[in-house]
DNA sequence: ATCCGTCATTGATGCATGTCAATGAGAGGC
DNA sequence: GCCTCTCATTGACATGCATCAATGACGGAT
């Protein structure tokens, strides 16, 4: 008990709340979502959140540390869908089916918040607030899972892994966390496997933005040193990069602009 | 009036009843959401429904023909992002943003339902079945958005278009068409475009998959010939063929399976 | 019926990126 | 502190698919 009690904190004093928290809820709705919110202790890198086949019973938020998202398929290769930092949202996909169709797994020691989803859909029914910021929350997972359909389809190994590193960036920026100096949670392996590339050509594209000075790497710490010619490489504008990446939180979308979606190599 | 008059249908007659509006509405349910439906006349091939940048107002569905969304960019270059049949619904990306990112376009003359969003999101707050419904239908959407990204970050052409055809096939069959001879409502250009593919890359598999007597293509008009082949090629389960293809609907997730992942190609 | 524009097909060629192979560098365990 | 295992890097080579180019086939308009 004395254990746990040091990870519990409400939603109310969690430092993500601008972030996680719809900022459009009252105080009391807030406190009424914080009372079904389950806080557990920190689990360690590798271990699953939840596993592929599992009854679906709750959505989850990252409190700290990193979480990725996987299917393993009949060949028993993984393949890495998404990655999760604190205050995104991840297993909203297993909402349609009542099962879970894909892994999370830990990538470091992590916390995570569990909202239990008949709790919060019976919620978001008397909750207007929170309905709508359902609503934009999975909507807005939609766009970005469109966006990253463009990515894999049309766009150069450079252009990903551009796009990879300026989305992430864009997400530690609002983590109040260096948008120049981070530090990657996953291997190169899930990179790859993530946009679709082999992890030689990730380290290969690695070194060359880093021969260029636009980038220096080491080991799993990443320095963006030229922003401006990263946004070129990535063939993005640099006017978008305040909008548009990362995942969902309860909040996404409520600051979210039109997004942009130029930039396309062209055949 | 005349003129449009003959094209109104109410959702409770509609003949797509069974795949858009769910099944565990009550009738009394059915006919208030049956009320705030606007059903316009049909509109022609090359004709937008809206726009990227358009102010989001309703989410749309098909009653007849087909429907593709996709993007434009700085280049002027499009990007297909989807093709919607009969009863799938369409928009879904707008929610977040109030703003239309995408644009939407008849492939052929199509007739088109909408739902004002506003009005759905109240009738979601009353009417427990239909919240139920909207968030499976989202996550759905995701859920399906997460398959092509396997898909495209994945697949070789031959896959892709293996998958592409077999996922129309279901589609079809669950319209109760022919899931062995149907037509293609799109280009082979927006094929290619939607599947990261070159058009003639397109163009070459049809052949090739002709010549192996797999498929029969004539234009636009397709033909399964060895359904069991096809799915060797696509490298997907023939016991999986009955599930989770398609687009939203209301009544998506609703029937939904789990979906298997497999089949990815090694590398 | 004919014309014209869009779409589809087919072949030749090149390139980006995957694959194979080998070495190097950290990180965690005994 | 050393060992081992996993992860990252780098080079050589292979290939799937894009690109370029040209012809053919519809289908809508007049």
């Amino acid at each position: 008990m004395n254990d746990q009690r040091k990870y519990v904190v409400s939603c109310q004093a969690c430092s993500l709340n601008a972030l996680c928290v719809p900022h459009s809820l009252t105080e009391s709705e807030v406190a009424i979502v914080d009372a079904a919110v389950k806080r557990s202790k920190p689990i360690q890198r590798n271990k699953t959140v939840f596993e592929a086949g599992d009854k679906f019973a709750s959505l989850y938020t990252v409190r700290s540390g990193a979480v990725k998202t996987y299917s393993v398929d009949q060949e028993g290769d993984e393949h890495v869908i998404g990655f999760y930092l604190p205050g995104e949202m991840f297993g909203l996909d297993a909402i349609s089916s009542g099962q879970h169709i894909s892994s999370a797994k830990a990538l470091e020691t992590t916390a995570i918040c569990e909202i239990p989803y008949n709790r919060l859909e019976e919620l978001s029914a008397q909750i207007h607030n929170l309905q709508t910021h359902m609503y934009k929350l999975l909507s807005h997972e939609i766009s970005e899972d469109q966006q990253l359909q463009l990515l894999l389809s049309k766009k150069t190994a450079e252009e990903r892994i551009g796009n990879f590193l300026l989305g992430l960036s864009s997400r530690y920026r609002l983590r109040h966390l260096s948008p120049t100096s981070f530090r990657l949670p996953m291997a190169r392996t899930d990179i790859g496997n993530y946009l679709g590339l082999a992890v030689e050509t990730v380290s290969r594209i690695f070194t060359r933005l880093q021969k260029s000075n636009i980038l220096q790497v080491d080991g799993k710490e990443v320095r963006i040193l030229d922003q401006h010619r990263l946004c070129a490489v990535a063939h993005v504008d640099d006017a978008d990069l305040f909008h548009g990446h990362g995942h969902g939180t309860l909040a996404a979308g409520v600051h979210a602009e039109p997004i942009r979606v130029g930039n396309i190599r062209k055949f």
